[in-house]
DNA sequence: TCTGGGGTCCTTCAGCTC
DNA sequence: TCTGGAGCTGAAGGACCC
């Protein structure tokens, strides 16, 4: 690969550079040469993305597998593929993609169940050395961030070299692959690293974005869905560049004032959104889709006390109490509703967001609806510690905060779920609180 | 074909207060 | 006292991301 190539904008591999004697002349080209600015100055803004992530974990484990089609995800009879090896790719096979429908395209594809504890253990380890290179980290999931490190350039190297770092450093430390993407803004290095991938890396320099940009499809564009791309496909606009020339009112009326501005922005290479570190959690929730849609209203009950002392737990866990609580439902037919209360005083006690639950649900008066899902979340956060509490007149004095914090010391010694409410007793399960119901039960 | 789970952001609408 | 508008908040739903 010639310096130009690197220099314009060509997919550069792992290999490329490993094999090249001086990898840092060859990506910061060598300025005193030809006295012209390098391509990535005015590119301070990295999108790094692991390629395959959770696939990639296991296989470190299981180098049996490699080069064979492998995917991660649930194999219960609603199961979808969490993700896929790209041999799986080959066959047609994608993230969200049902199980069912995986296997069909490739009878012979290697199915893994996912292992969330292995693919946070190994974020982490990919993440202290994003930290290592610069403070300015906004981790968008366990596989990805983006960095700004225009604060590291003097120690480190111009941004596309410690892109090759990163790299470089990710392979020999975790022993999975990655791609970067090094721009002057956060949406053309996202698109960048997209299209280095898998183990590649891509600079688009600031003065060539809106040529980048502008022959993509609009599906690429980041916040461009399937609804929106529908949207813009009825305005006969089907590339970025078509956005960019179409006047912003008429995308503003198709796709709302925030959607609309914004695509029209994005598609001039225009993204004012800085590199933020995250300042915590804005909800935390969680929700089962049952085996097989369930009608008998105990079940759901006793599931969203499964899901309410979950979520609790987790509140606690990360210091934190929700001022609302929501609950999601989906019918059998795949409709979804939700329905909230905003408490009077934040909460972290899975007893109170379990009343707040259940009321929001029997008000629903759905009698024997055949529900495929239930979800719990708690939004609103706080700190536990500045959370005002709301004495009840008849509460004593050790309540259910103190009982549930209890629960907490012996989970963390006896192993999850050692302590259970009585209803959920006998549920099986692995989470710590019984697992989804498979089967209507006996109230306890 | 048949659609998980966790999360964020946006839009719309209704109710309330000033 | 009544009314309309602005602004805020909460609720609900939708779209999107990985």
């Amino acid at each position: 690969m010639s310096r130009s190539q690197i220099r314009r904008g060509v997919r550069l591999t792992q290999a490329d550079v490993s094999a090249h004697p001086d990898p840092r002349g060859l990506l910061d080209g060598s300025d005193t040469e030809s006295g012209t600015p390098r391509d990535d100055d005015g590119c301070p803004v990295l999108h790094v993305d692991m390629d395959a992530f959770y696939a990639s974990c296991e296989l470190r484990s299981r180098p049996d597998l490699v080069g064979l089609p492998m995917i991660v995800g649930g194999d219960g009879s609603r199961g979808v593929v969490t993700a896929a090896t790209y041999e799986a790719r080959k066959y047609g096979i994608h993230s969200a993609m049902p199980m069912s429908r995986a296997k069909r395209l490739c009878p012979q594809v290697v199915i893994l169940p996912p292992n969330f504890e292995l693919y946070t253990e190994v974020s982490a380890g990919v993440m202290a050395v994003f930290r290592d290179v610069t403070p300015l980290v906004e981790p968008l999931s366990l596989d990805e961030a983006f960095l700004d490190v225009s604060g590291a350039t003097r120690r480190l190297g111009p941004p596309a070299v410690i892109g090759e770092s990163i790299r470089s450093r990710v392979h020999d430390e975790q022993g999975i692959t990655c791609s970067v993407g090094v721009a002057s803004t956060k949406f053309v290095a996202k698109l960048a690293s997209t299209r280095a991938k898998p183990d590649g890396l891509l600079v688009v320099p600031a003065d060539r974005v809106v040529s980048f940009l502008h022959p993509l499809p609009v599906g690429e564009l980041w916040g461009v869905g399937e609804k929106t791309e529908e949207a813009l496909t009825r305005l006969g606009l089907t590339t970025v560049g078509d956005i960019a020339h179409t006047p912003v009112d008429t995308l503003v009326r198709a796709l709302g004032q925030a959607s609309g501005s914004h695509l029209a922005a994005l598609a001039w290479g225009r993204d004012p959104r800085s590199v933020e570190v995250p300042e915590g959690e804005k909800s935390i929730g969680n929700e089962e889709t049952f085996p097989r849609d369930i009608d008998d209203p105990d079940v759901i009950r006793r599931e969203l006390l499964r899901l309410s002392e979950k979520v609790a737990a987790r509140l606690r866990q990360q210091g934190y109490a929700g001022r609302t609580v929501v609950i999601k439902v989906r019918f059998a037919d795949f409709s979804t509703i939700s329905r909230s209360r905003t408490l009077r005083s934040p909460t972290d006690v899975g007893r109170e967001i379990y009343e707040t639950a259940r009321e929001l649900f029997d008000a629903l008066g759905l009698q024997r609806a055949r529900l495929r899902l239930v979800g719990v979340r708690a939004e609103g956060l706080i700190d536990a510690a500045d959370a005002p509490r709301q004495m009840q007149l008849d509460e004593p004095e050790l309540g259910w905060r103190e009982a549930e914090q209890a629960v907490d010391r012996a989970s963390a010694r006896f192993g999850r779920g050692s302590v259970r409410p009585a209803r959920l007793i006998g549920t099986g399960g692995d989470d710590g609180f019984g697992g989804a119901p498979v089967a209507p039960r006996p109230q306890s």
